[in-house]
DNA sequence: AAAAAACCTTGACCCTGATCAAGAAATCGT
DNA sequence: ACGATTTCTTGATCAGGGTCAAGGTTTTTT
């Protein structure tokens, strides 16, 4: 089975041992979610976190009167789901996915035993600590820059640095990421175009060359 | 002396074993640091985890261009710069005493010893977690909320619920904590002594009885 | 393949909160 | 205690980006 394969290239899974990696791929099981599927709702019960294969989820967290929030893009390789291990079991946020996708569920008293393991629980812990930096980053962002250097900034952080993207999100989608609307990243979209500094046809969206490195 | 009752009655500490709260009292160095004082700087390596014992500290990050934003006032019994124990030894924001406070140092291997322990370690991930929760909880704040709302939220959350408090934050320190600027504090504060909402006078701050429950 | 739904774009308009400025009040440093 | 610096307030102005509306396009459903 090629599940081993897949954890052991796993940004988070990939410094642990082959043992290990054999446990949790008997263990963790996979599962497709079609589009617009919600894996948990904030406020819910939760045994399970999960491991993103391939697609991508949407993490957000909206207020009874309809205002949402997205917190972060889940990329493939990346845990999330991971703050019910302890205490509090409910998720403090809503997983939607955002394109059919491969998820490995994983219950979370597996990943307890796991914990027992030191070099296992260093990289646990290492994890948290990079979402950690992440969502301080990401708060310095949203308040500190404007919608166009968020856009880039998205770019990069979710496909690197590129002369070419195959974009597979919507752009509605794409908006919420950079915590704005449509309407907005539409206009913004247009002012890059007709500046020459991007062209998008379809899911094609090229970057002028060399964009990256005169941005600094 | 009683660094231990302190370390015992913590938030973070308190659910930790004897031995383990005498390991650490004798590990751990008081140091007052007086308003402005800086404890660290983004960037910045670092091998000590503070643990704020009283007064405030503000955790931020700026831009090269002087924007600045604050990532989260810590209060007293939180445990801060927490997120250099492995791997990336560089301090992701910057800290800044908001008052004289008094801190404790922890080296980071210190606290490496004592992640052995399986409660302690329990207690460790917790805390990530729940820092994990605050840092959402704040992007979807500063994100959907406006700054009345921010106002009144991080008044609950620094101080409780209560119809009085006696602020010893200068409104310019509350102002960047908000995520705002200190003209549309004072506007804000204007506002809701006429709508007799609040009255504020010195240090004591007093809300209208019944305001809490009323805005649920 | 047709109908329905969702998505994307563009325009007109508006609103929250930032910026700039300047004077008053409070705090700090020596 | 006094001058200097910082903080606080209030006014005038401005801008980024959100809201509302409407038409066109693409995707989904049946």
């Amino acid at each position: 089975m090629d599940i081993k394969k897949f954890l052991s290239r796993t940004e988070f899974f990939k410094g642990i041992s082959e043992k290990n990696i054999d446990t949790l791929a008997e263990i963790c099981i996979p599962k497709w979610v079609k589009k617009k599927e919600i894996l948990f709702l904030e406020g819910q019960e939760g045994q399970t976190i999960y491991l993103l294969a391939c697609g991508s989820i949407r993490i957000f967290k909206s207020a009874p009167d309809g205002r949402e929030m997205v917190i972060k893009v889940i990329k493939e390789g990346e845990i999330f789901g991971e703050v019910i291990q302890f205490e509090k079991t409910v998720y403090p946020a809503s997983a939607i996915a955002l394109e059919k996708s491969l998820v490995f569920i994983i219950p979370k008293l597996q990943i307890n035993c796991l914990l027992a393991n030191e070099s296992f629980r260093n990289d646990f812990i290492s994890m948290l600590m990079k979402k950690q930096r992440y969502l301080t980053e990401r708060i310095f962002y949203l308040a500190a820059h404007d919608v166009e250097e968020r856009f880039f900034h998205f770019l990069r952080e979710q496909y690197g640095e590129k002369d070419e993207y195959s974009i597979t999100l919507s752009k509605k989608d794409i908006a919420s990421a950079l915590g704005t609307i449509p309407e907005t990243l539409s206009r913004l979209i247009f002012r890059l175009k007709k500046q020459g500094i991007i062209s998008w046809e379809g899911n094609l969206l090229r970057i002028r060359r060399g964009f990256w490195k005169e941005r600094d």
